[in-house]
DNA sequence: AATGAATGAGACTTCATTCAT
DNA sequence: CATGAATGAAGTCTCATTCAT
């Protein structure tokens, strides 16, 4: 272990792990530390207080969502198909690391306000992939930052539902109803 | 005055107000009694921890929201119109408070599950007006839960991006078009 | 105890000792609340933080002991006089309270610079009875503030010695021999 | 190089400036090693640990102090001379080398008492020249450790003043003045 | 019912020191 | 001789809660 690389990678794992379950400010460095099997006070070697750790893993994952977002967005030219392949990789992801989701939902609030303006995310993808559909006229008019906070509702708050032990199946069996209302919400028929 | 009934309600409307603020646990029992004008130590005549104050909050502000719907779907009888009045309610509420819609946005997570199995909330009244339509025919098929969850992500999350400043215009602008994207999802043509 | 201007006199007196007898960065917020008989969170209820401590504690015994030679300055016409009666004082000061002098001592270098320029400061008192002096023609030419310094370290070395045990006589003793010095220092014959 | 001499060398030159600009508490290993360009761990080659760095540091320096003035002392005469080249001496080396002095003023307080007793130290020597002075009948009688102090404290305090800001002027241009305030307390007219 | 000084558990963070490379 | 990742003890500070008034 000549370098931290390792060791910062599983301080990363476990933090997010831990925040996602039990919230940022409930979660300890010392938890992190025990879960990482490390000292508390390798973490100050990684990271300069508990709070960077936090800003920059959420920063680092959102920018990761939103280029794949984009990469999918570039690879496919009809909007709807372009809907349709956004919402099957949510729901692979969100199948694959529920943990990831979580800490993404549950961070954002504390920080949003972080995130630079230049920043490639998932709901400025999504915004521009429907001011885009809108322009060719095959997506209904309308301010497209309203439709693309309602396609995230739609797609968004039933695993927000899932989280929370409402609903309880396998998510990627929602693909096709989550695919069909937001074409819906976006009158793509 | 009296009987302390004034400095109680003072105490819930401060603490809701800077739990959506700052959080939860960002805000410290003496914030809130300086907001409230009042001794620290006063909190805990009322209340025997904070904890306890932060769940009667919740599960009495959320109940209250699950017993307007509940009038709501009562004194109507067509479901697209249902569906029309009770988002036309949450528009008006976010408008006039969104204090208390960003308190139980955020008090969710660690709230829900100590909500009791017979209580009247949101989601309860719309999926079950969603089961009804559907009993009638009027409702598309499909999971109720999984239904419900979409319609509420639609009008949610933009109130969600209007709390975190993505959305600016006043939302009460907004409600015929969640309105109609709430239809869309539910096939209500 | 109904306020807490006792407790907050027991902190300073404990924390100017432990500062004194071991430095201030080696003195724990620790060793001060366990020496005035206190939990150690008490101390923030009367200070923000430790170094609000250190530099309200030092301010306030420098500027009294400033008033205290502004006032026997005043009480004394004759400039000889005064010099005798100023280091009588400090003399006898010393005596009494060794740890308050190494206090002083010891935390000036991160201190000074704390000073407000219109504090009344023994420096700044000896050296405008000095200037005074010199005005009348009884103290001999000479830059002020080099003179106060001298005269200064006349008296505060020995301090300093004494305190490092290499003078071990009581210091009272020496009144008459500084005082003579200090004339010597001034010219003043 | 082979043998690290250089290496510690700068470690001792990186440590008397830090210790000197913010205290030795105050200053990190960390700081000391990447000021001397080198590894925090390279520090335990050289010194056991870092109170041996303080000790030895500043020991050597007393040490080297004592036998300049010693030296000095030597080579003189007329001891009303040797206290001006003594003060000239040091005049000089506050002007070359102001972090040199202020090391040794702060380091003082904790380190005077690892001081052994037949060491050369600049106090001795200047003890032992009065002691002399006296003993031929030039110097004015009185216990000879508190006219050291005396005399010291006319040298010192101008000095402190200059390293806390008080006294701005070229240091040497006071070598004068210094010592007819050092030849004022000891009598020699 | 209300106060607010005091508590003490525990959080975050620092830093001298070690050790495998 | 040199490195630098890791350690862990210890320090400063916060805050929900108690209790005498």
């Amino acid at each position: 272990m000549r370098d931290g690389t390792a060791t910062k990678n599983k301080i990363n794992r476990v933090a997010m792990e831990l925040f996602a379950e039990q919230g940022v400010t409930e979660t300890t460095t010392k938890d992190i530390a025990s879960g990482a099997g490390i000292a508390e006070g390798t973490i100050y070697r990684h990271y300069k207080s508990k709070d960077e750790l936090v800003k920059k893993l959420f920063l680092s994952l959102y920018e990761e969502q939103g280029n794949y977002l984009r990469d999918i967005a570039a690879s496919e030219k009809d909007p709807k198909q372009k809907i349709a392949d956004m919402i099957a990789r949510f729901c692979q992801l969100f199948a694959e690391d529920k943990a990831l989701f979580t800490f993404l939902l549950l961070t954002q609030h504390g920080q949003l306000k972080e995130v630079p303006d230049d920043m490639v995310t998932p709901v400025v993808v999504l915004r521009d992939m429907i001011a885009q559909g809108q322009g060719i006229g095959i997506i209904k008019q309308g301010d497209p930052d309203l439709m693309a906070a309602m396609v995230l509702g739609v797609v968004v708050q039933p695993a927000v539902f899932h989280v929370y032990g409402r609903l309880t199946q396998d998510y990627k069996s929602f693909t096709q109803d989550l695919t069909e209302a937001a074409w819906g919400v976006l009158g793509l028929t």
